[in-house]
DNA sequence: AAAAAACTTGACTGATTGGTCAAAATGTAG
DNA sequence: CTACATTTTGACCAATCAGTCAAGTTTTTT
């Protein structure tokens, strides 16, 4: 067997993972052209040929905080259980995402900014398993849909809207908070935006008698 | 009156245009730090120097689109019109929004990847005059809600998820193409987006008795 | 048509930055 | 303790790129 030797040293561990979690927060900041993997080093705590000495180019970096965003990205997603009820699961579905962006905005930026340059890194594992993934949630909503456990609604439009809402409250921080600057460092400005959005969602903006 | 003479002339209108247009798409393919200077001059037909002519820095020309960008981007907001029903102003805005990210979806990028990196050329401006702009609104959608003509639900967050999600569809195209890879190139499909998104925001997701 | 103003560009420059290299320092196995 | 492997870094290199400059060309004004 010519097996290569991949032995993971318990340095390399530890070095690699400062490394990824520093060039989060700068990748995050400045994007990936905006970023010198001088930066990285020193918010690392090492000299950049040492960090090269982990990671050989800068690409290289960049697809590793890439694929943990991801995951990071992707897990709230797979919970959503067919099993539960359809309004509970997609409720804690989006409180789970509005936590994520309070927690780790910096996760959420790398993701948005190589989506919106394209996913340059990632456009095969978007048509690939993001597909994939999507196309078995949309069938649960369909099944819920189809049982009256949910409006008939267009699955994948309503996928959009929630990602798209919030996701918008880690990406676009800076707006919200030019626009609303008071609520928005209270404590539990996430949770009354859980609430709202869910309310919304849920029952919609016309008007009904039966307030 | 010592008056600094800014006359401007007809070809200095035609190329600053055509700078700009260039700049518009490089800038929103790369964001500012990963374009160059030389790839706008290019798309531009224009060399170097020459643009230089027209613009000093490279910051002279991101600001200039930002600035154009901005305007795209807010001028359906402005048209909400108080005294127009609540339903059809807020319908009328998001296949407005809609259309633009069909039509200029480089404009949204510019936009989205400035405030992304924490809105360091146009932080001023949203803390004033967005933030001004979106208070008078906040306040039309308090008075017809107080007029029982719209659900009782949090302005702020509505507006924010009306954001999020008709720009969506400009800045994450690529990974809406990925996942519904049929249906994203026809002819239609912003204004079944528009349709599909009226639906979720007017009537909810709970199913309902009446249906 | 001549003079002035506006426009255009090839050839540079200095700063930044991704990546290399060889030598030193540190850790580890026997 | 010794030999070997791993880790660390200062010094360096080549490429890229924002911005300059001086000399030319074109357009406008008189």
């Amino acid at each position: 067997m010519t097996q290569t030797k991949t032995k993971t040293t318990r340095i390399q561990e530890i070095n690699r993972g400062i490394i990824l979690d520093a060039a989060l927060e700068v990748f995050s900041a400045y994007g990936f052209r905006g970023t010198t993997i001088d930066q990285i080093a020193e918010k690392a705590g090492m000299s950049k040929p040492n960090l090269l000495y982990y990671f050989p180019r800068k690409e290289d970096i960049y697809v590793n905080v890439l694929e943990k965003t991801l995951d990071d990205w992707l897990t709230p997603f797979r919970h959503i259980d067919a099993k539960g009820d359809p309004l509970d699961e997609l409720a804690k579905y989006i409180i789970a995402k509005l936590k994520l962006s309070e927690s780790r905005p910096e996760s959420s930026r790398v993701f948005a900014n190589e989506i919106l340059h394209g996913a340059p890194a990632i456009g095969d594992f978007l048509q690939t398993h993001l597909r994939q993934i999507v196309d078995r949630k949309i069938a649960v909503i369909r099944t819920w849909i189809d049982e009256g456990r949910l409006a008939p609604v267009d699955p994948h439009h309503l996928i959009f809207m929630i990602w798209a809402t919030t996701q918008h409250y880690a990406d676009f921080k800076v707006q919200i908070g030019a626009v609303v600057p008071d609520r928005v460092e209270d404590e539990d400005f996430y949770e009354e935006t859980a609430a709202a959005i869910i309310t919304i969602l849920f029952n919609g903006i016309r008007p009904r008698q039966d307030y």
